[in-house]
DNA sequence: CCGAGGATCATCT
DNA sequence: GATGATCCTCGGT
């Protein structure tokens, strides 16, 4: 029996982190697919400062305390969008940050959606991936599987860097950015 | 490759 | 009013 990506999420996020690299995320996009294989992962619990759900429920936050599998995707800095899988129990206030992606298929859709010189820079962020792939911030607060996102197993990675977090002030002590080697 | 600086605005204090 | 779970450009090494 094929496996199946809520048995990755239903677990702890740090876990889920580690669990997601390898397999492959791509949006259908006019019968096609757009996107690649999942290299680099962050996780956040809601007992990490570091998180958006340490200090309880917001609106904007809502969706990280939905079941496993649960897509929230929020806006920062003005401009950019960044998308997270909902992990653990429903009400615990977790998820996984994919900021990385080894592009596989629909390249050319992804130079279109993204404006970058080189190739190397479609989805080496979890912005770029975001716009790479088409993902709409509207989906935010559904089941994965509502969307036009496809999440299937991929090669595991032979190794797996642990790492301190990027773009955070405070929990970088813990190392909870997974990285594909 | 690396660091500095700026863009730009929703969210929370 | 301050701060981002970021990215791009530019200049130096």
């Amino acid at each position: 029996m094929t496996k199946n990506y809520l048995d990755v999420l239903r677990t702890d996020a740090v876990t889920a982190a580690q669990g997601l690299l390898g397999w492959e995320l791509y949006n259908r996009v006019n019968g096609q697919l757009v996107g690649g294989q999942i290299i680099e992962t962050e996780a956040y619990t809601q007992e990490d400062p570091a998180c958006h759900t340490y200090r309880g429920q917001t609106s904007r936050n809502a969706p990280m305390f939905s079941a496993a599998g649960t897509v929230y995707i929020y806006f920062t800095y003005g401009m950019h969008w960044c998308m997270n899988l909902v992990t653990g129990s429903e009400g615990h206030g977790e998820a996984v940050l994919l900021r990385g992606l080894q592009p596989l298929q629909g390249i050319e859709t992804m130079r279109q959606n993204r404006n970058a010189a080189v190739d190397k820079n479609l989805c080496n962020g979890p912005a770029k991936l975001v716009q790479a792939l088409g993902i709409d911030p509207a989906w935010t607060g559904k089941p994965l599987s509502e969307t036009s996102l496809l999440l299937r197993p991929g090669e595991r990675p032979k190794q797996i860097r642990t790492t301190a977090r990027i773009g955070i002030s405070e929990g970088r002590e813990k190392l909870w950015r997974f990285t594909s080697q």
